[in-house]
DNA sequence: GCGCTTTTGACAATCATTACCATGTCCGGG
DNA sequence: CCCGGACATGGTAATGATTGTCAAAAGCGC
């Protein structure tokens, strides 16, 4: 029973687009920003193919997809490897944490409760400095 | 400029439904699920309340809300005080966890980085013991 | 170039949540 | 006990992001 699912990925004009808005954008978007923002650049792509898109990179581990509450969901181009976000509620500038200590404290607790094949999701909201001082 | 908005908070048939609902569950629950276990309750409560209640009595601290990837927002009684959860994936058993150095961790960073009015979330998924058993 | 497979994209469908608003209910003062 | 105004309810319509559909349009190996 071998059936090997041999899904060949395709290089297409619409998958390099979406990459490399993502590599110019900073902070985190929204798949209908970059939809917006590849129709002003002239690119044609359909907004149902950047939702694929973005599904398939953030699969890959390519980029990290952040769900706010009450919101849409973000995409930001990050990083390889674990790691969290720190996030400012203002102005949303994005900072990559990483913490050692939490990735094991997560393993133990669940160890300890007889829970196996551990995964977390850990964000950090806060207001940075430039923005208390605008206030 | 003491425009005391003085709004008084009701007690009525709806809600109580609701509460006793949420104490009697033991897991998450979507608004919808407890709709549902009301009507056949013979309760008759609309959506829109049910929806309403739980909102107010996240905001008031007395619930939790979280977000699974892909889902409804599921609501659940739980303990006073800041705290974590450990869902298992399968059957969607939680534990309730508390990490005190992850809090510390979540500050310290946070203030490193000129951030400040810190808030964070935290979740924990794995599979629990019984559901590896079961496979 | 050929053909097969993947991908695209316009549009419809889905589905949880929210807005609306006329009607019902609570509660304190008389 | 009864009234009046404030608050709450709930059916329905609206919202809006995301996903499904499927015929047409590219990639890629040969």
């Amino acid at each position: 029973m071998s059936s090997e699912e041999t899904t060949v990925v395709r290089n297409t004009r619409q998958r390099s687009a979406v990459r490399d808005v993502l590599d110019r954008c900073e902070g985190f978007r929204s798949a209908q920003d970059l939809h917006a923002i590849l129709r002003d650049a002239g690119e044609k792509v359909g907004l149902t193919t950047v939702y694929r898109t973005l599904q398939g990179l953030a699969d890959a581990g390519e980029i990290d997809v952040m769900r706010p509450p009450g919101g849409e969901h973000l995409y930001r181009r990050c990083s390889q490897g674990h790691h969290h976000h720190l996030v400012c509620r203002s102005c949303g500038r994005t900072v990559e944490v990483e913490g050692p200590a939490v990735e094991s404290w997560t393993e133990k607790i669940a160890r300890e409760n007889g829970f196996v094949d551990v995964a977390h999701t850990l964000e950090i909201f806060g207001t940075c400095e430039e923005c208390v001082a605008k206030k």
